[in-house]
RNA sequence: GGCCCCAUGGUCAAGUGGUUAAGACACCGCCCUUUCACGGCGGUAACGCGGGUUCGAAUCCCGCUGGGGUCACCA
């Protein structure tokens, strides 16, 4: 019987959730909701200068944003709490305490300023930079002597040289390390606090995790992990390092390569159901063709070892098609409630707007032009020409279909067609527009561009019948004679 | 620099000794249509290099090259 599957996401609190967070989360979430085990998730809070409460509230707020839930954490706790490492000192403290007994850490006396002197010094020979030891037989007397005269000090492990680690990666295989790699490294800081090994450590013990999911970054640190498990004489977790996420130039991800965190796309206007899906095919595969896969169905088709071992660089451009067909899988109703603070921002609509009538044209504006919009911004923006008078046409439409001298005339026929059209509905619009047509001895497109040029300004959108129906037959005809007189006394204007 | 990881089209990514080397994004054509988008069809485009092993290598081994990570009293 295996033991339950338990595992962690543990953020620092020192800035927005990044999207290669996000991915590692989500991968550790899947695989917790699919092997019906835990996701905890920890705040590694212990560089106090630099942990902000307002970044743990905006990670915490990005989770719930990703629909990435955790069943032990901060904000709702849980059997092994507390999840905020800057409140879980004493049980650091009582760790370090078993480690000093049983001889496994010994106190270093050394300055910062020596090390880095050691260091520089090994640079400049060609050695690896390693500590050198030099408190590490400290005599039990002189280690009381300078402790008892409070010199400051950290707590070092005491490091076996020679063997090998082994770290075992769910992904990876087997990676194997020569002890004599490893150094005698802190897990005790002079301020009297543990190091994020130490306490990243600890807290895995303590929490009972039972699978270690991270980045790849990790890995090279792994080892030491694995030897203070040991020093813990305890099991290690089993772990996973995945792939790192990189930039298009291949170099590690930053602010220069545009958006880099959740909150971020999120105010783009990328729905969280593409970002999470985008996040998934970025570094695992179903194995077969999909590439729409909703959480539910990650969570059954997800698994580690389809997870692959080389960095990926991301790529906006496929994310934007994946958000542009969840964004057209909406009901215009959900995303009329989404753009709604945007309508009004515009004033487009009053905030307390109850009108039905109002309320059923805009939820048909949005039906029209979102199925052509790949996200919200689109769609206000293609719904411009149904909230605001005409001002300016499109630079290249003007000059292909306002340049026959019949425009004019032909634009002010339609309007005086559409003038006696009734019901005032798409398809009677429609054949009345033909009819016309035919009688004047044009081709439609001949027709229907200009009117749609002259109707909205521009030479995309739905289908002009659709337009001219919900422009209604005022506004309609009414910009149709603007844009007949425009072109007659060539005050065209254009953008 | 030491150590570790990685390497299939521009990008994501199938592929685990024998395939015409999938699929998706992007790009280019064509079709549909009153335009655009959607959709459909088609196209350009890849196994980093060199050695092995094998009847046969994208797949296994070695070397090289390239990229990334890590070597902090930062996490």
């Amino acid at each position: 019987m295996d033991k339950q599957v338990r595992v962690r996401f543990a953020p620092s609190p020192t800035g927005a959730l990044h999207i290669g967070g996000a991915r590692t989360a989500y991968f550790n979430w899947l695989f917790a909701r699919q092997q019906q085990g835990v996701f905890v998730l920890r705040i590694d809070d212990t560089d106090r200068a630099r942990s902000t409460e307002e970044s743990y509230r905006q990670i915490l707020d990005s989770f719930r944003w990703l629909g990435i839930d955790w069943d032990e954490g901060p904000d709702c706790g849980g059997p092994y709490g507390p999840y905020r490492q800057s409140e879980r000192t004493e049980i650091y403290r009582n760790h370090l305490q078993r480690l000093i007994a049983e001889g496994k850490v010994y106190p270093c006396f050394c300055s910062a300023e020596q090390l880095q002197a050691d260091r520089e010094e090994a640079a400049r020979e060609g050695r690896p930079s390693r500590y050198s030891g030099r408190c590490r037989d400290l005599s039990a007397e002189e280690r009381e002597r300078r402790l008892a005269a409070g010199e400051p000090h950290v707590y070092r492990l005491r490091t076996d040289a020679t063997g090998e680690t082994v770290v075992h990666d769910l992904i990876r295989g087997d990676v194997v390390f020569q002890n004599s790699e490893i150094d005698d490294f802190i897990v005790w800081k002079a301020d009297d606090s543990p190091t994020y090994h130490f306490a990243s450590c600890v807290d895995d013990l303590a929490m009972r995790i039972s699978h270690v999911i991270r980045a790849e970054e990790h890995l090279s640190n792994t080892p030491r992990h694995v030897t203070l498990f040991e020093a813990f004489g305890s099991e290690a977790p089993a772990f996973a390092h995945v792939p790192m996420i990189l930039a298009p130039d291949r170099s590690k991800l930053s602010k220069r390569h545009g958006a880099t965190s959740v909150s971020e796309y999120r105010e783009m206007g990328i729905l969280p159901e593409a970002l999470v899906n985008y996040l998934l095919l970025l570094g695992f595969s179903p194995g077969d063709d999909r590439e729409i896969v909703d959480r539910e169905t990650a969570i059954e088709v997800f698994s580690l070892d389809r997870v692959a071992k080389h960095a990926a660089v991301y790529d906006v451009k496929k994310l934007e098609w994946l958000n542009a067909h969840y964004f057209r899988a909406q009901s215009p109703d959900v995303v009329v409630g989404q753009i709604w603070d945007e309508l009004v921002r515009f004033g487009y609509v009053a905030a307390n707007e109850v009108d039905r009538h109002v309320l059923a044209w805009i939820r048909t504006v949005v039906e029209f032009v979102q199925t052509r919009s790949r996200n919200a911004a689109d769609l206000i923006d293609g719904m411009r020409p149904y909230f605001e008078g005409i001002t300016a046409y499109d630079d290249k439409g003007v000059r292909k279909q306002f340049s026959d001298p019949a425009t004019p005339e032909r634009l002010r026929a339609v309007a005086q067609r559409l003038a006696g059209v009734a019901p005032f509905t798409a398809p009677v619009i429609e054949s009345s527009f033909r009819a016309l047509i035919d009688e004047l001895g044009l081709k439609a497109g001949q027709l229907i561009h200009p009117v749609r040029l002259a109707l909205t300004g521009v030479t995309v959108g739905p289908g002009l019948f659709d337009v001219i129906a919900m422009l209604g037959r005022e506004e309609a005809c009414q910009r149709l004679e603007i844009a007949a007189e425009r072109i007659a006394s060539g005050t065209v204007a254009t953008k």
